[in-house]
DNA sequence: GAATTTCCGACCCGATTGGTCCACTTGATT
DNA sequence: AATCAAGTGGACCAATCGGGTCGGAAATTC
C-alpha cells in the first residue's frame, strides 16, 4: 500500500527497458509481466492499460532527458561549451530514444495525444534554454546575434533536423561528422569572428 | 529470371537487419515485405516460408562471421596477435549477433535444428583454427603448451563463457575489462614466462 | 501475342494478446 | 482467530494479428 507508488516505478521501469527496444507495438503484456516476475493480471492492478503504462514510461523518459540537459549545460562555463554540449548530449539522448520514435510514428497509433502535448511542451523548454545561451553568450560578448529569439529558433529547427530517422540510418563515423559539420555552421554563423575562426578554423 | 537469386539475397539483406532488431518471432513477414516495397505474397515467390527466410539469414551471417574471423588472423602476423585479435573479434560480432541468440534461445523454438547444424560445424572450424594458432606459436617458441588440442578445446571453453546472454548484461567498460581479464589469463597461462610476463605483467 | 516470370489483393484460420473476472494468498489489525 | 484490504495470478474472452494460400493481374521475355 505505501510502496504502491514505488512498485509503478519498478513498472516503469522495467517496461521502460522493453519498450525502448522493441517499441509500443511490439512490447506485449506478457513480457512485461515476466520481466517483472509477476502475474499479467497483476500489473493492471497498477496501471488501467498498455497505453497508460506507454505514457508513464515517456514521461518518466522525458524528464530523465530533461535533467541531463541541464546537468550538461551546468558542467562547463562558456556559453559556446555549454551550446556545444547542450546539442551533443541532446544528440545521443536522442539516438537512444529512437525507438520510441519508432513507436510515435507506427502509423494507425497517431492516437498518442499525450504525447504531442509533451513534445510541444518541452519544445517551448528547450527554446527558452536556446534563447538563454544565446542571450548570455551576446552579453558576454562572445556571441554576436541581433535577435536571441529568432537565433534561437533557428537553432532549435537545426536540432529538429537530427531527429529525423533519416539522419540516424548511417554508419557512427558519419554522423559525428554530420554533428561536426552543425556546429561548425552554428558557431561560425554565431561567434565574432575572431573567436568562430580560434575554434572552427 | 537471371536476377532471381540476385534478389533473394537483397531479401536476406533486408530480414537481415530487422531480425538482428527484433528477433525472429517479433519479425513479421509483412515488415519485410514493406522494408522490400513489395507486397507480402510476393516474398513467398523467392521463399517458402518465414523460417526459411531465417534459415538462410543465419547462414549469411554465419559466412559473415567467418569471413571477418579469418581476417582477423591475416590482418597480424604474430601467433600471439593473431590470437589476441581473433578473440577480440570473435566477441565484438558475438555482440552484435546477441538478438539472434534471443531468437535462438526462444522457449518453443527449439525446432531451428539447422542452427545447431551451423553452430555445431562452427565450432569444430573454430578448435581447427585455435589448435592451428596454438601449434603454430608452440613452434616459433612463443608458445609453451604441451598438447595443443586440449589446450585449443580449454581456450574455446572459455570463449563459449563469453557467449552466455549474461556475459553482455553489463555496461560497455566492464566487459572490456573482463575481455582484458581473459586474455591475459590465456596468455600468462600460455606463452613462455618472459615474454608473458612482457605483454601482461 | 502467347508464354513465362513476377507481383499482389483478398482471403483463411490458428495463434497471439490486451484486458477482465474471480478465487486465492498474505499480512496487518482488532 | 476472525476480518478485511491489498495484492496476486490462472483461466478465460474477444479482437486482432500474422503466416501462408490462391487466383489472377502486370510485366517481361521470346
Amino acid at each position: 500500500m505505501v510502496d504502491k507508488e514505488e512498485y509503478r516505478e519498478k513498472i516503469i521501469l522495467t517496461a521502460s527497458t522493453i519498450f525502448s527496444h522493441y517499441g509500443f507495438r511490439k512490447t506485449t503484456m506478457d513480457e512485461i509481466s515476466r520481466a517483472l516476475k509477476k502475474g499479467k493480471s497483476s500489473i493492471y492492478y497498477y496501471f488501467g492499460s498498455k497505453e497508460e503504462i506507454f505514457e508513464a514510461v515517456v514521461l518518466h523518459e522525458a524528464n530523465q532527458l530533461r535533467s541531463r540537459l541541464t546537468k550538461a549545460i551546468k558542467e562547463v562555463d562558456s556559453p559556446p561549451d555549454k551550446l556545444r554540449n547542450y546539442i551533443y548530449v541532446r544528440m545521443k539522448e536522442f539516438a537512444k530514444l529512437s525507438n520510441y520514435y519508432n513507436a510515435v510514428f507506427d502509423k494507425n497509433l497517431d492516437h498518442f495525444d499525450f504525447i504531442e502535448k509533451i513534445r510541444s511542451r518541452y519544445d517551448r523548454e528547450e527554446l527558452a534554454i536556446l534563447r538563454l545561451l544565446v542571450y548570455v553568450g551576446n552579453n558576454r560578448g562572445v556571441f554576436a546575434v541581433e535577435n536571441s529569439e529568432y537565433t534561437a529558433m533557428a537553432i532549435q529547427t537545426m536540432l529538429k533536423g537530427m531527429e529525423v530517422p533519416l539522419f540516424w540510418r548511417k554508419r557512427e563515423i558519419d554522423i559525428n561528422d554530420r554533428l561536426e559539420a552543425i556546429l561548425s555552421l552554428i558557431f561560425n554563423g554565431i561567434l565574432k569572428k575572431e573567436e568562430g575562426l580560434l575554434l572552427y578554423g
